[in-house]
DNA sequence: ATAATGAGTGAGTGGTCACTCATTTTTCAA
DNA sequence: TTGAAAAATGAGTGACCACTCACTCATTAT
């Protein structure tokens, strides 16, 4: 039941505008505790305790406990941008040197790194907005249609290559990228796995599926 | 906010061994307003409401909120058993009749059914299950073995036919249909796409990947 | 030295909610 | 028809919890 806590303490100071260090200690502890048991099962109190502050200051900096929730959306989604632009921007920048295959193994390295190393904050966020319509949406809105458009960057560029069939469509690329990432996050990584392999071996199968020649 | 009510009552009958008429319309009513909000955001008077009993009468066949939740757990897990191991059965009796790559539409195509028919008892049950390691256990360790064993056996049965790479492993089979279900589920099938042409386009590639021999 | 400020506090409050139980209603065997 | 047991009821209850507010006190301005 007890796991340990992660300090996020930094990490939220790059993020957040706030120079207020309750409120990151505040924020810091939530994170912790919504990953452990929920948002609705969180106490107010208990907030108070993990970060060190008294239970009224939480609600000098938030006016609600709705709030907190609230402002950790924004958060996260400008936590997860640049993790999702950057990788793209190297392969432009080193645009002619590699093959998508490789450029695909870096990009999915990274990104099952960050789902390990943001495990909490996404296990503390995501979950919530099942049931929250409005939030959900500001979610998806910011996120999805960035990943759409890189992906068809690099499909136009493994095209363009002609490493990748003519007639491959990027949605169907998003959805397997998405897919593996999903599947291995939440059941292959478990175990202690070979994550690089299984990436090698997943990316080898899927290359040769979308290639427009056949080398066998 | 609102949504309409969708009436498992009949379905229910089936599944449990109850045949208390006003335990079924308890759990209707639960599995529709978790559904909706989440089980920590609904009140028993909520769901006595909806079921058209008093609230004690919950009480009677459950001795806390929890095990109404917890009754459920089992529950999904008997509807989605069948519902995995009949297509698969199905195959075995046609068993040479077949290609690996009709059998897998054939799957994909009920799994996704499966997921859009039953999406609000999922919605209702899985979600919770993330903050409650005990139900999660149970849940994992009977539904992913048995996925794992009958994909074993498609891939074998795949691989005898030369169809598929002996070197492919079952692991990475699961780990993409899975992911191709869950990220079809999640995102894909919000819009009104085709799904029957959305799967075989994914099936040709995959297929294309996973063969021994290269057909261009 | 004194006053003004406002971040910080935590006991208190009002409302909510899961669960209880005394009472009423239904069931059904004799 | 009757009466005893089982089922159903819903007002009541105590615990809990998000949020409030009167007060403290360190810091800054005068």
């Amino acid at each position: 039941m007890k796991e340990d806590s992660y300090d996020f303490q930094e990490f939220l100071e790059d993020y957040t505008e706030t120079s207020s260090d309750k409120e990151i200690r505040i924020i810091n502890a939530a994170i912790n505790i919504f990953s452990e048991k929920g948002f609705e099962s969180t106490r107010t109190r208990e907030i108070a305790e993990r970060a060190g502050v008294a239970e009224g200051t939480i609600f000098r900096y938030f006016p609600t406990k709705d709030a907190i929730l609230e402002r950790m959306v924004p958060l996260l989604i400008r936590v997860m941008m640049p993790r999702i632009s950057e990788p793209i921007d190297r392969i432009i920048r080193a645009h002619e040197a590699d093959s998508v295959e490789d450029i695909w193994f870096d990009i999915l390295i990274d990104r099952i790194k960050m789902i390990r190393d943001n495990g909490r904050f996404i296990k503390s966020v995501l979950p919530e907005l099942i049931h929250r319509a409005p939030l959900l949406h500001q979610f998806q809105t910011s996120i999805l249609p960035m990943i759409e458009q890189y992906i068809e960057k690099i499909v136009e560029y493994g095209k363009a290559r002609g490493e990748l069939d003519s007639a491959l469509s990027s949605r169907l690329v998003m959805q397997q990228m998405l897919g593996f990432i999903l599947s291995y996050s939440m059941f292959g990584g478990s175990e202690k796995r070979n994550t690089e392999h299984d990436i090698r071996e997943f990316l080898q199968y899927a290359m040769k599926g979308w290639s427009g020649s056949c080398k066998p």
